[in-house]
DNA sequence: TCAATCACG
DNA sequence: ACGTACGTGATTGAG
């Protein structure tokens, strides 16, 4: 470089001065490849694929914020394969092109592009590199500046004095761009550009189909090169130069393949591009474009970031301005029938018919407990915490959102304002931005509405999800008392407990090292002790549960091993965690999450009461510690085996309903059905055997899993699977003509219409596309259950509430209802309970639910 | 922030 | 030839 001594000032100057232009000049293929595996697939709500192209921009958006170049150049290699045939990343040679997903975004990137005033260059029979070394040539020989941004080494020959190259590598699974000049590249591989050619001539290079020397490796080739430079020297002297015999023998007979190498590696700097590098200066954007584009690719952080405001017009076919609402700010509050409430930084906005105004404390209060006024609100649940007078709720935009995708990442208001408010509103008069939003807002539920009706989901908005926000806050509000001191008394009892048993995993390990390290417990186990690995993960050994099973008898310390964990667990997540989220009434109010499972479950969190331990002897225990307060009762009551019946009903089988009809025990009918014995002819072992498979059909099955879960052969299994499918024929056929409907239409409904969409169905990649197609099996079936337990919950807390009201819903585990009650009430409320849940919803086969009650959670399930 | 592990339906 | 069941959330260590 020009500024590699150190006399500062003079030479810097020189060096703005040396250079007319600075040209960024990327490789196209090589880095959109980068940004598409490195992060996970994103899509539109209509199921184009993104994520290539956000990874793109935000490598684009970094580079020319560090280098504020004053041109951009993106070079793209055409589809024919040239002489040098080039791949990237996980696209090999001769494997397979680039994947359908990748594929599709080629072109948006390329739009994208022009419109933000860069220069796409491609160019027949040439490849991006070659367009790169013809830019970085024309450069040099203008007095321009040009840094090149590649993920391919193969650039790092076109290093120069006018030219650098920002290198996109992964350095311990994270992304990471260095920065090569002369220098840097001497420092790293000791040899200047030119010589990385020579380099390659000698070493090959296998992504590239560049054959080099055969024998001749990384160390040989560099060692070569920096002693002798060039192969032609190496060969006009090859008798005479130090080198080792096999060596020379070696370089040899590869002679031919080293010169042809050399002219494979060879990145061309003459390819027939616009010469003219003022040509490639930044254009001004086409902003109105860039809106267009990035708003229907729902890239709407990244255009906050860029200054773009969202388009409000391209979510429709057509804008028509007539459709806009206008708005006007106003003072005076004059509630007419409807509203719509959008809060932020705690304020309170009302929109009444056209005019948004700041509510005070007292408005809110008053209009929010009018049952008069229909409401439309944001965050239903969270409202009506603060406001338990509210009333008159009829529409919550976070809920709706959910139905229409619930797959999205957050349903935040701004998210739901930048992704649904259109047509953009006409605002009239002096506002800040919360009266915008507000106004936003308002147009935002328009479109909601309009989507939910399109997709049928406004009953399951109206008649499942709106009134469960209201169940689901009081749950929050009442809590679940648990017994603080019982549980300081178990963490004391498991941390002595784990501290023995510690010091007998040390000694028998012989030294000590942190046993919740998967990393170091790998090393103690696999290398130290010599034990057979069995599995490996992305890191290192597998240690899980699973592989720690089978070396149960290779070695005492597996077995401390499980107790170990098995008791950590219990005291770091719930013996302690738990402790920590009591709140000061001596209650844990838990959240829960309406809008986070993509099939329509609700979900727990700070803390989770839905993964309660129950399963292990040891793990029930805690559930003594949920307790009712004197003088109170508990109650729970679960459905038995919901989700079968529900298979049975919405497939439509006769055998499988038949089978839950005879009344005795579906996995015991199904074993007979299937094992072709009489049913008191079932052993534990066959009815187990069915009922892995019952389950495993639920979840969209495959042969190897059910074999290693029921430790048969994988023939064995699929032989059950067979077998099954045979017994059940109608449910054979509802899986497949399941997948079928969901590849037309890109989504699965349940039996009340709740929809998940399933781009993961037009992958290219197997995998997930198989993901897709258990997924696709699974979602109505899953999602039929949680449907109907919501709406058990809604009838039990309404029937509660008349018949018995100081009786309070507590808790939901997806088939399993918790109500707390005066301890007299109790065999009531299980009746009840048993009531409203097996009449929730009238399926094919009967529901049944069973109720059960005591003084803690322990004793109520039985 | 992510991966590994493990708790539940 | 390769990977291998659906849906969640909390804790921990390590980069």
């Amino acid at each position: 470089m020009t500024y590699e001594e150190k006399n500062g000032i003079l030479i810097y100057i020189c060096f703005l001065e040396a250079f007319d232009l600075k040209l960024l000049a990327l490789d196209g293929n090589s880095i959109i490849n980068r940004a598409f595996y490195g992060i996970k697939l994103l899509t539109t709500k209509d199921g184009r694929y993104t994520n290539a192209v956000y990874g793109f921009i935000n490598i684009l958006n970094r580079l020319i914020e560090t280098e504020k170049p004053d041109g951009v150049a993106v070079a793209f290699d055409l589809k024919k394969p040239t002489f040098r045939h080039k791949m990237y990343g996980e696209y090999k040679a001769g494997r397979k092109g680039m994947p359908n997903e990748l594929a599709q975004q080629l072109p948006v990137m390329k739009e994208w592009l022009t419109l933000a005033g860069y220069t796409c260059v491609e160019c027949e029979t040439y490849e991006a590199d070659d367009i790169l070394g013809t830019l970085s040539a024309l450069c040099e020989k203008n007095g321009d500046e040009c840094v090149i941004a590649t993920g391919d080494r193969d650039s790092l020959q076109l290093i120069s004095d006018s030219t650098r190259v920002l290198l996109a590598a992964t350095k311990m699974g994270k992304p990471e761009i260095i920065n090569y000049d002369k220098a840097a590249l001497y420092e790293k591989y000791g040899l200047t550009p030119p010589e990385m050619i020579e380099l390659k001539s000698l070493m090959g290079d296998s992504s590239d189909n560049i054959p080099g020397v055969a024998g001749v490796g990384e160390k040989t080739a560099t060692d070569l090169i920096s002693r002798f430079h060039s192969i032609d020297y190496i060969y006009e002297n090859l008798d005479t130069i130090d080198i080792k015999e096999g060596v020379r023998k070696k370089l040899e007979s590869g002679k031919e393949s080293a010169y042809l190498s050399r002219e494979l590696g060879t990145i061309c700097k003459a390819a027939p591009i616009n010469g003219d590098i003022s040509s490639y200066k930044t254009r001004p954007r086409d902003t109105a474009g860039l809106s267009r584009l990035m708003t229907s690719l729902e890239f709407f952080k990244l255009m906050e970031k860029m200054g773009i405001t969202p388009d409000s017009g391209s979510l429709q076919t057509t804008l028509d301005f007539s459709d806009s609402k206008k708005f006007s700010v106003t003072e005076e509050i004059t509630p007419t029938d409807t509203a719509d409430i959008y809060s932020e930084n705690g304020e309170y906005y009302f929109i009444f018919d056209g005019k948004v105004s700041k509510a005070d404390e007292n408005t809110v209060k008053h209009v929010l407990a009018d049952g008069a006024v229909k409401k439309r609100v944001y965050d239903y649940k969270t409202l009506y915490k603060s406001y338990p007078d509210l009333d008159g709720v009829v529409f919550d935009a976070m809920l709706a959102a959910y139905l229409i995708n619930p797959s999205a990442s957050s349903y935040s208001a701004e998210r739901l304002i930048s992704e649904y408010a259109s047509p953009a509103p006409e605002i009239e008069g002096e506002y800040d931005g919360a009266f915008k939003n507000a106004c936003l807002f308002s147009v935002c539920c328009d479109r909601l509405e309009k989507e939910l009706r399109e997709t049928n989901q406004r009953k399951l908005l109206d008649e499942i999800e709106l009134p469960l926000a209201r169940v689901l806050g009081d749950m929050e509000l009442c809590g679940f008392l648990v017994d603080k001191n019982g549980l300081k008394a178990l963490s004391q009892e498991l941390k002595e407990r784990i501290e023995v048993i510690e010091k007998e995993i040390y000694s028998l390990v012989g030294y000590e090292f942190n046993l919740n390290s998967p990393k170091q417990l790998g090393v103690a186990l696999f290398e130290k002790l010599g034990l057979p690995a069995k599995k490996k993960t992305k890191s290192g050994y597998s240690t899980n549960a699973e592989v720690l099973e089978e070396l149960r008898y290779a070695h005492p310390v597996v077995n401390l091993l499980l107790e170990y964990r098995k008791l950590s667990k219990l005291k770091s997540t719930y013996a302690d965690g738990l402790q920590e989220c009591i709140a000061d009434d001596g209650r844990i109010h838990s959240t829960f999450n309406q809008t986070e499972a993509r099939t329509g479950r609700i979900s727990s969190l700070e803390p989770n009461l839905q993964n309660i331990p129950v399963r292990t002897e040891e793990g029930r225990r805690l559930r003594a510690y949920f307790i009712a307060p004197e003088g109170r009762a508990l109650c729970d009551a679960d459905y038995s085996q919901i989700e079968l019946r529900v298979l049975a009903s919405i497939a439509g089988d006769k055998n499988m309903i038949e089978a839950f009809n005879t009344g005795t025990d579906i996995h015991t009918v199904t074993a007979s059905q299937v094992f072709g014995l009489p049913v008191d002819m079932v052993t534990p072992e066959l009815r187990s055997r069915a009922k892995a498979v019952n389950f495993g059909i639920v979840y969209g099955i495959g042969a190897f899993s059910l074999s290693k879960d029921i430790g048969v052969t994988r023939a064995e299994a699929d032989r059950y699977i067979k077998n099954y499918l045979a017994t059940y024929p109608s449910v054979a056929e509802y899986m497949e003509k399941t997948i079928e409907n969901a590849k037309r239409d890109g989504f699965v409904t349940t039996l009340y219409g709740r929809r998940r969409r399933l781009p993961e169905l037009s992958s290219s990649n197997g995998n997930l596309r198989a993901f897709g197609e258990r997924a696709a099996r699974n979602a109505p079936i899953q999602g039929t259950a949680a449907d109907i337990i919501k709406l058990a919950m809604i009838r039990v807390f309404d029937r509660l509430k008349t018949d018995i009201p100081t009786a309070k819903l507590i808790l939901q585990v997806h088939d399993e209802l918790i109500v707390e009650c005066d301890e007299r009430d109790s065999e009531r409320v299980c009746r009840l309970l048993e009531t409203e849940m097996e009449n929730a919803a009238h399926l094919a086969v009967r529901l049944t639910a069973d109720a059960h009650s005591g003084k803690n959670w322990l004793e109520a399930k039985e």
